[in-house]
RNA sequence: GCGGAUAUGGCGGAAUUGGCAGACGCGCUAGACUUAGGAUCUAGUGUCAUAGACGUGCAGGUUCAACUCCUGUUAUCCGCACCA
């Protein structure tokens, strides 16, 4: 028996010679799939066990759909632009071509050694001229459509890498690579319009087969929120700005307004007496990191600007500041503030001493149709030195509740809590800590008869000290005064009234919830959205505001001041125009240069001085000296794929609309907010433009998770836990490492490694090479195999089609124990067997149908094997016999048994008829062919 | 804070429409074959106990029957995070 190193290396070699897996990309004749793997960064450290996971998982269904009659794309290739290389060659000296040329060398070693079905005469690298000549053109094309261009705005700015990155390289405040500090800075950019795609970003997603999970984080990451812009003026001046606003409906409680720092109009409007504070403070959030600005997000701060605008709705004066709880890069970089119904509003307005003005209520009870109206409190009292709170309890006459009462006279809401608590208690010695949103609530009083609508005031008091004057009850007040804990005021306090004031005491805030309107003119009595729409159609009447969608999505900052990348084929000239390279001049190829770093802020390639002075048409310029974002190249090479040495255009479209979309397209779930979007984005642009045939590039898309080590932690060279793909093949061979990975788990969940696991796995792919070299193939029936194969072949099938080959490799499993103590088989369940399990194990079963069975061609187009689902019917069944939910027996039933029959045998068990004894049979429950649970009692 | 996911033996994990929880593998125990076994084969292996009881993060509920459905809750992981 040979080595599975020399196994691997056979059929290796054998796929390469035979060119077993290049595609036939002009025959249409067969149905088409396009299985694709999301391309590796080639790293210095090459691939690690993490890889081949995804990978394999493509090339399963790859295979498999090969077998089932498909024309089947099955490509690879490099996303080998990239910081690393960079940081790499300034370290070295070295060109980052040649440090990225020896990485791919690896990759490719190891991705061969592990044996994948990639047709090699398709692969790509996003760093190769001939590639990115495309890149630049489809950029061009994005220029001309004015998607692509420069402006002047706040960006993500990293020192330590001397560049600009994109939200999504910014992780927690630091740069995704190498974790060094980001600040805000306002520059010259180019950007790219994703914006323009936000729309149709979202709604696309209900037409793809993707996790949930990552569509909706595709969802969040845009953000889509529907509101209003509405126009302020500023009092006493011609300006006036505008706010985005989700909650026009509670205009009517906005009481001030807040302008980011960064806001054009602050320094128009900031009144001299402010000028100082104002400056000092716009000066103090520039400083601030982004990860100081995140961080400090709980402690609001801020100053007035000495101006104030216009409600538009009231035409009251509200004064303006500014603040960086206000953001300059969303909505208008302008907000008006209603600290009733705004969580961060009411902090600031608190801290301020701004004014609140309620303008929503919730209601609670049900209204009725006669019902007398009053102004109410509830008063909560709580002892803090003791954590207790002060109830009445009314026993049957309405239960435990706190301190309640109505208004007289022109009694303010103070006023009569106090009154209350000393009438019905006698506490004196109390102090308000908070007034709370009032109440909309609406009751039956018994003792009175009648239906009353009360709004009611919820004010929390601490108590002081224990001194008490005299109650002054009125008779039919009967209750007993009773200090008791949080628990039971949660148990026991029924009322909804009393409940919501108790709600709204430990949870001190904004209201943001639904409920009718108040204080707000026309829109008194309405709920949330009616009072929204109305407010709208009023603004836009009155030419205050407008309908707006906003976006969380801010546009793609395009250039890097790197020189690893793509270079923007554009040109500054002198006279201020911006030309484009014309496409004869594609590629526009890198300078071969001495010193890759960047110097004092500038690109790399600003030191190419004879590279980026032109002439073009008499005319002098300067080319553009940032290059393009890794993400560039990654956003298109699923088309490249396709076509990949055409070099007319990118792609040929009819090959283009035989093969995509990407039937299947596997990688890991970090990619969500990042590739996955500007790769849609820019498909969809290629489709606006008629370049390419769909709208969404990816059909179904699938995550593979993470290995971890064996202790659950993730792996990293530093904690040295790092399992190397190269060892494992070379001790296990590659079809055990396959298998294992395969087998852990679930594809999509993140697993744990275990050392012995791989070896099980080996003893599989053991078993089944020693056990195939001893069996006898036979051509007789060897029917006790009938039942499990077919099994298999349905079980094995299915599961390979929903990518759960942990369970497709434990039935292949059940099969291999079923031959043991077998001497001979069936040829067509050896050869079906061989076929199923050639996608996980490509190697030893071309082997075994090469040296066992004895077949000169390749198994890799063999016609997959088939079921009969007569075959898995049981004429013979067992099934459990319940007494009370509790299994007590089994019995062996035939498939026309009828219930009657099934009955009598279960009654005849003898522990049935022990657990039954003495007890009346309520009901017999027969589940055909499941189960049967006979009901005592 | 918001959004998403997960929770099952000593371990990785199975379990169509609610229908015998723990498939399959690892590990462990015993045995066979062996000079030997870290090869292979056979048998056993959720927990506690004597027949029986208890068991799918926790607390309730629906049901003849719940890992599965409902309500509440906890923990862990991931994403976003002052998004107006």
């Amino acid at each position: 028996m040979k080595s599975y190193n020399e196994i691997d290396k056979k059929w290796q070699d054998y796929w390469e010679e035979n060119e077993t897996f290049k595609t036939d990309i002009r025959d249409f004749s067969k149905p088409k799939y396009y299985a694709l793997d999301m391309f590796p960064y080639p790293s210095g450290q090459g691939l690690h066990v993490g890889h081949p996971e995804g990978y394999t998982g493509t090339d399963i269904i790859a295979r498999m759909k090969r077998m089932q009659g498909y024309n089947v794309l099955h490509p690879i290739g490099w996303d080998a632009f990239g910081l690393p290389a960079e940081q790499y060659a300034i370290k070295t000296g070295n060109h980052p071509s040649t440090f990225t040329d020896k990485n791919i060398e690896t990759f490719k070693k190891q991705l061969k050694m592990l044996g994948f079905s990639y047709d090699w005469s398709r692969e790509v690298s996003t760093a190769d001229p001939k590639y990115y000549k495309w890149t630049q053109w489809i950029f061009k094309q994005l220029y001309n459509d004015g998607l692509a261009k420069v402006v002047d705005m706040p960006v993500n700015w990293c020192e330590e890498l001397g560049t600009v990155l994109s939200n999504d390289e910014v992780i927690d405040g630091k740069s995704e690579r190498g974790g060094f500090p980001v600040v805000r800075k306002n520059m010259k950019q180019w950007v790219m319009k994703i914006t323009k795609y936000a729309d149709r970003l979202i709604d696309n997603l209900e037409d793809v087969d993707w996790p949930e999970s990552t569509k909706e984080i595709e969802r969040n990451w845009i953000g889509r929120s529907y509101g209003a812009e509405v126009a302020f003026k500023v009092d006493g001046t011609l300006e006036e700005f505008v706010v985005f606003t989700t909650r026009c409906d509670t205009l009517f409680g906005a009481t001030y307004c807040v302008l980011s720092p960064e806001h054009k109009l602050v320094d128009v409007i900031t009144t001299d007496e402010c000028r100082e504070k104002v400056l000092s403070y716009k000066e103090e959030c520039s400083r601030k990191s982004e990860l100081e600005r995140t961080e400090l997000n709980k402690e609001k701060t801020g100053v007035f600007t000495g101006s104030y605008a216009i409600n538009p709705v009231n035409g009251k004066k509200i004064p303006i500041w500014i603040a960086d709880y206000v953001l300059a890069t969303y909505g208008t970089g302008a907000i008006m503030a209603v600290p009733a119904h705004d969580e961060r509003d009411y902090l600031f307005a608190k801290k301020f001493g701004l004014e609140i003005i309620q303008v929503l209520e919730e209601e609670t009870g049900t209204p009725h149709s006669d019902e007398i109206k009053k102004n109410s409190i509830v008063a909560i009292v709580y002892d803090e030195k003791n954590d207790k709170y002060l109830t009445l309890n009314w026993h049957d006459k309405g239960g435990r509740l706190f301190i309640g009462g109505s208004m007289e006279g022109d009694e303010t809401a103070l006023e009569c809590a106090i009154r209350e608590i000393k009438e019905e208690t006698g506490y004196i010695d109390v102090s308000l800590i908070e007034v709370l949103p009032k109440i909309n609530h609406h009751y039956y009083a018994f003792n009175k008869n009648k239906y009353f609508n009360i709004e009611s005031t919820g004010l929390l008091f601490k108590l002081n000290s224990n001194r008490r004057d005299e109650q002054s009850l009125e008779e039919e007040e009967v209750f007993d005064i009773e200090w008791v804990s949080s628990d039971v005021v949660m148990n026991e306090i029924e009322d909804e009234l009393h409940k919501k004031t108790y709600q709204y005491s430990i949870d001190l805030g904004a209201m943001c919830g639904d409920g009718i309107h108040i204080n707000s003119s026309f829109l008194n009595g309405l709920n949330k959205e009616e009072a929204n729409n109305k407010m709208l159609t009023w603004l836009e009447e009155n030419h205050c505001g407008v309908k707006r969608v906003n976006y969380r999505l801010r546009d793609w900052i395009f250039a890097r001041q790197r020189y690893w990348g793509e270079p923007v084929p554009v040109v500054h000239m002198e006279d201020g125009t911006t030309a484009v390279l014309d496409d004869n001049e594609l590629p526009l190829v890198l300078p071969e240069m001495d010193d890759y770093k960047a110097h004092g802020g500038k690109a790399p390639l600003d030191n190419a001085e004879e590279w980026k002075n032109v002439v073009i048409d008499g005319k002098k310029g300067v080319r553009e000296t940032s290059t393009m974002p890794g993400a560039a190249g990654s956003s298109w090479y699923f088309l490249r794929y396709i076509d990949p040495h055409n070099d007319k255009v990118f792609a040929d479209y009819e090959l283009l609309k035989h093969w995509m979309p990407v039937d299947l397209y596997l990688g890991g779930p970090e990619h969500a907010v990042g590739h996955l979007l500007y790769a849609r984005f820019w498909n969809n642009y290629l489709y606006d433009k008629g370049l390419s045939p769909v709208k969404e590039p990816f059909k179904k898309l699938v995550h593979q998770g993470m290995i971890l080590a064996s202790n659950g932690e993730k792996m990293s060279k530093s904690k040295g836990n790092v399992v190397n793909p190269d060892e494992m093949v070379k001790l296990y061979g590659a079809d055990a490492l396959r298998l294992y990975e395969m087998f852990m788990g679930p594809l999509s969940a993140d697993k744990p490694w275990n050392p012995s696991g791989i070896e099980g796995s080996k003893k599989f792919v053991d078993k089944v090479y020693r056990r195939f070299n001893e069996l006898e193939i036979v051509d007789t029936d060897t029917l006790e195999f009938e039942k499990v194969y077919h099994q298999t072949v349905k079980k094995v099938t299915n599961d390979y089609l929903n990518m759960d080959f942990n369970t497709a490799i434990s039935q292949m499993m059940i099969f291999m124990n079923a031959l043991n103590n077998k001497t001979s088989i069936n040829r067509i369940y050896a050869e079906g067997f061989i076929k199923l399990l050639n996608p996980i194990c490509p190697h030893i079963t071309e082997e075994i149908w090469n040296t066992v069975l004895g077949y000169n061609n390749t198994i890799a187009y063999e016609e997959w094997p088939s079921y009969d689902e007569e075959k898995l019917v049981e004429n013979e069944k067992e099934i459990a016999v319940q007494v009370n939910g509790k299994v007590r027996a089994t019995i062996n039933i035939s498939v026309d048994d009828n219930e009657d029959i099934i009955k009598e045998k279960a009654l005849r068990e003898d522990n049935i008829i022990k657990h039954i004894e003495g007890k009346e049979i309520i009901k017999t429950i027969i589940i055909k062919g499941k189960i049967i649970n006979i009901v005592v009692k």
